[in-house]
RNA sequence: GCCAGUGUAGCUCAGUUGGCCAGAGCAGCUGAUUUGUAAUCAGCUGGUCGGGGGUUCGAAUCCCUCCACUGGCUCCA
C-alpha cells in the first residue's frame, strides 16, 4: 500500500506524491522541461539535491539556475567535477575545500610534487568537459563518523581528516561522481552531464585555512554554465571588464600614472585626473557646506603619541611607514594613516557645549599606509590616497537625525553620478558575545536602533549582518553596482564611542555636567582615488560633461580658420565651458578620430561655411555629426547638460 | 610577505633550436601638403631587450638573484 506524502508549492497549492519521492520526481510529474532544468530544491527552507528521496510533508521550491542556490549548487558539483578531473591529472593530490562563489568556484589542493601552470588549465578543462559528457551522477551516501575517519584516514588524507574533527557523528556525508568521492556537505545537481561549458580562469596561492603560517595549497578558480552561449556571454563580459580597466584608460586619458621611482601605490596624478578629481571634490564640498559641514586642514604627518592615544600606533603601528625622526631625542613623527586623531585634536581645541552640536569637520585628508607589495591595485589599492572625511561629534540623541542627513548626502552624490543600483549593510554587534565592543551598553543600543530606524525611513535597501560591527561602533556601508554588474564597496558611516573617550571629549550638557559626545566617520566616496577608479570603469572613460576634463574640441578645417577658432574659444571660455583648440596640421579625419578616441564629449568643427555663417559645425563623440548651430545655442546646449548632471549616454 | 605569470623604444607588440649593427606600427621631431566629419605623404630621432651576477667564443634568448607589474591569498566539507 502506498504512503502518500504533502508536498506544498510557493503558490501555497498543496499535492500528494509518493513516500519517497524525490524533487525531480515530483517535477516530471508536472513536466519534462521543468525536470530538466532543476538543480537542487528548496525543502523547507534547506537547500537538498533534487534525487534526495522525500519522506515527510514539505513545503517544496525548485532551484534553477535562476536561482542564486541553484547556481551555487551548480558550481559546488562543478568544482567537484573539477577536482575528479585534476585527479585524473595528478594522482596521488590531496583536497582541501571547493566552494562555490558568487562567480564561478574554486577548489584548493595540495598538489605534493606536482605544478600545475595556466597552460595545464586547457588540459584540466578538455578533461572536465570529458567527464561532464560521460554524465555521471552524484551520489550522496551517509556514512558514520567512525567509517568517514577509517575511510580519509586509508587514503591518508589528513585534510579530510581535519574537517572530519570538527563534524558530529549523524551529520556526516560523501558524494561521489564517477571516480571521485568527497567528504561533502552538499547538495549537488543530479549529474555531471548537466555542465556543458567550463572555463579555468586562475590559478592561484591560498594558505591553507587562510593563515600566512600554514603550508600553501594551490587553488583553481573557474566558471561552468548550463550553456556554451553563457559561458560566451561571460567571456563577452570579462572582455568588457578588460576595457573599462582603470589602469588601462587612466593610461590612455592620460589621468593618471605612476613611478617607480617616486615609488609604488603612489599615484601621480596628471593634469586630466587632476582636473576630474577637484572637480568631484568642489561637487561634494559644496553639497558638504550647504549640509553644515565646516572645513578644516590638518597636517600630513603627526606625533607619535597622537597615534598611541587614538590606539592607531598599537593597531596599526607596523603596517605604517617607519617612523619619521628629528634631531630631538626620542621625537618620532608618523605619516597620518587616518585624519580623525586630528580631527580630536580640533574638537579639543575649544569648550564645547551642547548648543555647538552637532559639530562637523571635514577635510580632504591625504593619508598614508603601507600595504604590501601584492595588495597593490591601480587606484583602488594604493599607499596614499585622500579620503572625502568628515567627522561628526554629536549627542547620542542626535546620532539617527545625523545618519539621516548622510544618507542624503550620500543619495545625492550617488544620483548626480549616474548610480541607481545599490544596496546597504548594517554591521551590528555580536548577537551573543560583547565582551570584544568597547562602549555603554545603553549606547550601542541607541545608535543601532537609529541606524537601522534612520535607513529604512530614508527608503535604503539594507542587509544586517551582526557581528559585523567595528569594536568601536556600528556602521553602514554603501554597496554599489556598476554599469555592468559588478559590486563596488562604496563610502561608510561609523559610529565611534572609542575615540571621544581615549581623547577625553567633552561637551558640556543642559544639565552643566560634562559629557561624552558620539563620533561619526563618514565617507561618501571612501578614498578620492577608488571612487575616481569606479567612475572610470562604470563611464567606460566617458565622464559625464560636468566632470570630464575637456569637454569641447574645437577642430579648425585649416590654419586658415584659426582667428576664427580663437573666437570660439574664447566665447567658451567666457561660458566657463573648458575648451581646447587643436591646431595641428592634420587633416580634419585624423582630428576627429584623435578626438573620438581621447573620449571628448564634443567637437566643434570649424571650415570656410561657419566662418561665413558665423555658426559652428557641432559633432557628439560616439554619435557623429550633430549638424549646425550658433555659439549662443551651443552654450545653452552645454550649460543644460551640465547643470543636469547628465550621464554621457 | 606568499603562489602563479609577465617585463624588448613614450604606447601596442614582433623577435627565444643562443650567432650579421635588435625590428614594426603609433606617438615625437623636420619638411611637404592647407585639407569638410574616425588615420595625408616623406625623412629623422628614439632601446645598457627591468637591474645585477653567472654559463658560453658569443646571451633579449640558458641559469641564479633582486626589482616592478598582472591575477590570486580567512566566501572552512
Amino acid at each position: 500500500m502506498e504512503e502518500l506524502i504533502n508536498i506544498t508549492f510557493p503558490d501555497g497549492a498543496v499535492r500528494q506524491y509518493q513516500k519517497g519521492s524525490s524533487a525531480i520526481d515530483i517535477a516530471k510529474k508536472i513536466s519534462e522541461g521543468l525536470a530538466r532544468k532543476v538543480l537542487a530544491a528548496d525543502v523547507n527552507g534547506v537547500t537538498w539535491d533534487a534525487t534526495r528521496p522525500i519522506n515527510n510533508d514539505t513545503s517544496i521550491k525548485f532551484l534553477t539556475w535562476d536561482d542564486i542556490n541553484g547556481k551555487s549548487t551548480f558550481w559546488h558539483s562543478s568544482a567537484h567535477l573539477m577536482a575528479e578531473a585534476i585527479q585524473s591529472m595528478f594522482p596521488g593530490v590531496k583536497f582541501w575545500v571547493g566552494p562555490p562563489l558568487e562567480n564561478g568556484f574554486y577548489y584548493d589542493v595540495d598538489l605534493g610534487e606536482n605544478v600545475i601552470a595556466e597552460e595545464d588549465l586547457k588540459k584540466l578543462e578538455i578533461k572536465m568537459t570529458e567527464l561532464a559528457r560521460q554524465n555521471n551522477n552524484y551520489v550522496r551516501k551517509e556514512i558514520s563518523k567512525k567509517d568517514a575517519v577509517q575511510y580519509f584516514a586509508d587514503k591518508g588524507d589528513e585534510y579530510k581528516l581535519d574537517l572530519l574533527g570538527g563534524l558530529n557523528d549523524g551529520e556526516i556525508t560523501l558524494y561521489s561522481q564517477g571516480s571521485f568521492t568527497d567528504l561533502c556537505r552538499g547538495p549537488h545537481i543530479p549529474a555531471t552531464g548537466i555542465i556543458k561549458a567550463v572555463k579555468l580562469t586562475a590559478i592561484a596561492g591560498a594558505y591553507w585555512k587562510g593563515n600566512e603560517n600554514n603550508k600553501m595549497l594551490t587553488r583553481i578558480y573557474g566558471v561552468t554554465f548550463p550553456t556554451q552561449k553563457e559561458l560566451d556571454e561571460y567571456l563577452v563580459l570579462l572582455e568588457e571588464a578588460k576595457k573599462r580597466d582603470h589602469r588601462k584608460l587612466g593610461k590612455e586619458l592620460e589621468l593618471f600614472t605612476f613611478s617607480e621611482k617616486v615609488g609604488m601605490g603612489l599615484p601621480l596624478w596628471l593634469p586630466n585626473g587632476t582636473m576630474l578629481r577637484e572637480r568631484l571634490q568642489q561637487f561634494l564640498q559644496k553639497a558638504q557646506t550647504e549640509a553644515g559641514y565646516l572645513p578644516v586642514i590638518t597636517p600630513h604627518i603627526g606625533h607619535k603619541n597622537l597615534y598611541v592615544t587614538s590606539g592607531h600606533f598599537e593597531k596599526y603601528g607596523k603596517d605604517s611607514f617607519q617612523p619619521i625622526k628629528t634631531p630631538q631625542e626620542g621625537e618620532e613623527f608618523f605619516l597620518k594613516p587616518m585624519n580623525c586623531p586630528h580631527h580630536c585634536e580640533i574638537y579639543k581645541s575649544s569648550p564645547r557645549s551642547y548648543k555647538d552640536l552637532p559639530l562637523r569637520f571635514s577635510e580632504f585628508g591625504t593619508v598614508y599606509r603601507y600595504e604590501q607589495h601584492g595588495e597593490l591595485h591601480g587606484l583602488t589599492r594604493v599607499r596614499g590616497f585622500t579620503q572625502d572625511d568628515a567627522h561628526l561629534f554629536c549627542m547620542p540623541s542626535q546620532v539617527k537625525d545625523e545618519f539621516k542627513k548622510v544618507i542624503d548626502l550620500v543619495f545625492y552624490v550617488l544620483k548626480s553620478l549616474g548610480f541607481t543600483d545599490y544596496t546597504a549593510q548594517i554591521s551590528l554587534r555580536d548577537k551573543i558575545d560583547r565582551s570584544k565592543y568597547i562602549g555603554s551598553d545603553e549606547n550601542w543600543e541607541v545608535s543601532e536602533k537609529a541606524i537601522i530606524e534612520a535607513s529604512a525611513e530614508k527608503g535604503l535597501k539594507t542587509v544586517i549582518e551582526y557581528g559585523e560591527a567595528a569594536f568601536y561602533g556600528p556602521k553602514l556601508d554603501f554597496m554599489l553596482r556598476d554599469a555592468i554588474g559588478r559590486k563596488w564597496q562604496l563610502g561608510t558611516i561609523q559610529v565611534d564611542y572609542n575615540l571621544p573617550e581615549r581623547f577625553e571629549l567633552t561637551y558640556i550638557g543642559e544639565d552643566n555636567a560634562r559629557h561624552t559626545p558620539v563620533m561619526i566617520h563618514r565617507a561618501p566616496f571612501g578614498s578620492l582615488e577608488r571612487f575616481v577608479a569606479l567612475l572610470i570603469e562604470h563611464c567606460a572613460g566617458k565622464f559625464p560633461l560636468w566632470l570630464t576634463p575637456v569637454q569641447v574640441k574645437i577642430l579648425p578645417i585649416s590654419e586658415k580658420f584659426l582667428p576664427y577658432a580663437e573666437n570660439v574659444l574664447n566665447a567658451l571660455k567666457i561660458a566657463d565651458i573648458r575648451a581646447v583648440i587643436d591646431d595641428r596640421n592634420e587633416k580634419i579625419g585624423k582630428k576627429i578620430r584623435d578626438t573620438e578616441l581621447a573620449k571628448i564629449p564634443y567637437m566643434l568643427v570649424i571650415g570656410e561655411k561657419e566662418v561665413q555663417n558665423e555658426n559652428i559645425a557641432i559633432r557628439r563623440q560616439g554619435k557623429g555629426d550633430l549638424g549646425t548651430k550658433s555659439m549662443a545655442e551651443f552654450i545653452a546646449m552645454v550649460n543644460e547638460e551640465v547643470e543636469n548632471k547628465r550621464a554621457f549616454e
